[in-house]
DNA sequence: CATGAATGAGAGTTCATTCAT
DNA sequence: AATGAATGAACTCTCATTCAT
């Protein structure tokens, strides 16, 4: 290192930004694993490696740091969502290949949905986290949404209910089957993801094409 | 009153049941309110109109309420699927006509679908409870399962996974969509889980039927 | 059975006393297993295989078994010290052998000597509780001040102090050496109380006796 | 006071460990005056004068506060028997000298005694305790042991047991004793244990000095 | 900013005791 | 006399939070 670019010291932001960073992942790893409500500010506080009043200096409580995460999961989740819907100009197979490595992720991200579970319980039980809760969760639905409306269009078909329920729904699904998971066991998630989606394509009614086509040649199981 | 007609006074058994009962209820609904963790004894006892002894003179343990209430759970859906199930020789209209209803009943119990996410949460925790939970949980899955490989045997189609994972992927849907429940704002429940049932009937091969034939004329959505 | 001697079925009396035989006999194995701070009425009630209340019809509070108890002990301790004192006309050896049988009784009968502990304790805490003990220690210490004092008077010898005091002490050694005992460790109570004896004996000032003379020769270790 | 000696404030350090001295202290008594299990945290605490907090800041458990005050009383008797022993070349009459003054410490000490009985009777109780406990308790014994084995060397006489047991056994007096103590009653402890001192010298065999030597000419009582 | 001792409320649980049966 | 459900107080212990340092 040259004399110009010494600071093995990190500046004081910088230092208190690592504090940050390290109780939100410390605590996300532990929301996981405990739940929210197994999880106490001691315990974050230990496993970071920080003393209770480190955490109070960065968040006025429990509930604050689980906003925190919020925000960052939201970020992901939008930018997932972006990479399914900014590009234009895709093939039926493209958009569906896009959610299908979606879905993938999720099988892998268990975590991601296991805390998710745990942000809407609690939204379910406090108001004021509710609040902040929603206007991700509709944002995240209303995404999700677009690009379901946007794969029924490019089929040129018609969607068997609101694109954004059918959202809500999928989401609803990878979260119960998150609930579902047992650690030794293989996790179907994916997989089922996409039979229903399947299933939605295939049910889904053609409105103005002439009689008598083959509903759904262009995707074999 | 007439001898034969006697005491309004409570014999000592019918008090003592009539107090279990009432923790029973109690802590369900609190259970369902608050979580079980969010849901102390005191709380309980004190609902219920009894001192917290009395909670301990009839469970063990907070679990063990939670136990009694899964064994609740688990008679009354296998009441329900054997209503399902049993009944041989119908169409194809009638099975799934029994499976609106049954989905019409989630729609109205959102209860039991809270506490449900209770108990697998809990579940995934205390492996005591995973026991006696994963025994419940595997009955009902068949059972479904086999509701679900009936429906389709009668259309004569090849379901597009196995019959137990579809059971547990609508089971799936169910929590989640419950999970995301709002006070206040129609549940669309029992109606999407519908409209994904349609669809995995819709993508379903037609084994040995000749090729050409229109695939789902009896069932318009 | 002859018809003349049926009864299989105790008679109220006998049944009650029965009862009450078997609480005090589960109370004392308790006690002396756990402590009596360590031991419940629950426990008692449930081990002698009676219900709680059966406790309470038998004894108004766990204090009073004690006391029961305490009385059982005072009766055998009479009978065991009469058996020491009250036969006349005895050589030294025959005493001290009498004195060296009692020490192995203690060996023996360890639950006593735990028990005997509870007792003191608990006397120390309970003012009730020791009016009552205080009697039975007095008269015990005073039976054992007798059985010494006539050993000395038998050897003409002069005790090197009061020989209740000398009582105190035997009593309050075994109480020690009780306390000290570890499972599995073979228990030198017996033995190391005779060898104090033999010493107070050796020390024992012959009053009027020629000097010179050897002092112990009848006496040894 | 000067500059350079201001605050009547406690520096934090100092203030933490006078909480854990105060708190160390008021269990001490009250283990003395209500045993252990008669002591609640809370009374601890209380009488201490702070929260029930407070106490676990310092302390894991009841039975970590027990261990302290074990630590404490090993300390204190080490230093005692470091006085006893240490000092070479001593005339037997010094030698006894020093352990009448160590039985009158015993006689000022009672809490001690009281408190060593609440530790061996925990002993007897909690494993975890044991282990901790017999390691502080064989050192003294062996300490005194060595006292005991001196003193006898010094006189030129055999001891009649073992150093060892003679010492476990003067312990056991002392705690039998300490359990015999009334409130307001003359305590003859430390008298008693000096007539049994004397009583095993007077006992002890002179193993190679001409016979009919006078046994124990230097030590009247 | 970070520390962690101390707080006070509340958790699950046990217990001696009561009383309708 | 015996039952055991129910009581209410007390227990050990954990927690989110505060604040002097």
């Amino acid at each position: 290192m040259s004399p110009s670019t010494p600071r093995k010291r990190l500046s004081r932001e910088e230092s208190q930004a690592q504090t940050r960073a390290r109780l939100i992942d410390t605590a996300q790893q532990l929301f996981v694993t405990n739940g929210y409500g197994g999880t106490s500010i001691r315990d974050i506080a230990d496993w970071a490696g920080y003393s209770q009043g480190a955490f109070y200096s960065n968040f006025a409580s429990k509930e604050e740091v689980l906003l925190e995460l919020l925000r960052g999961h939201m970020e992901a989740e939008a930018a997932q969502l972006s990479n399914l819907v900014d590009s234009g100009g895709r093939t039926p197979e493209q958009i569906l290949g896009d959610l299908e490595s979606w879905a993938a992720t999720l099988n892998n991200d268990a975590d991601w949905c296991t805390l998710s579970i745990e942000l809407q319980l609690h939204a379910n039980r406090s108001p004021t986290f509710a609040l902040e809760y929603q206007t991700v969760w509709d944002a995240h639905r209303a995404g999700l949404g677009r690009v379901i409306g946007k794969l029924f269009a490019t089929l040129g078909r018609t969607p068997p209910a609101e694109p954004e329920e059918l959202a809500a729904a999928f989401m609803a699904l990878t979260h119960g089957l998150a609930l579902q998971r047992v650690a030794g066991r293989p996790d179907p998630s994916g997989r089922l993801i996409l039979v229903f989606l399947r299933g939605l394509i295939a049910s889904a009614g053609l409105p103005d094409t002439a009689p008598g086509a083959d509903p759904q040649p262009a995707l074999p199981a």
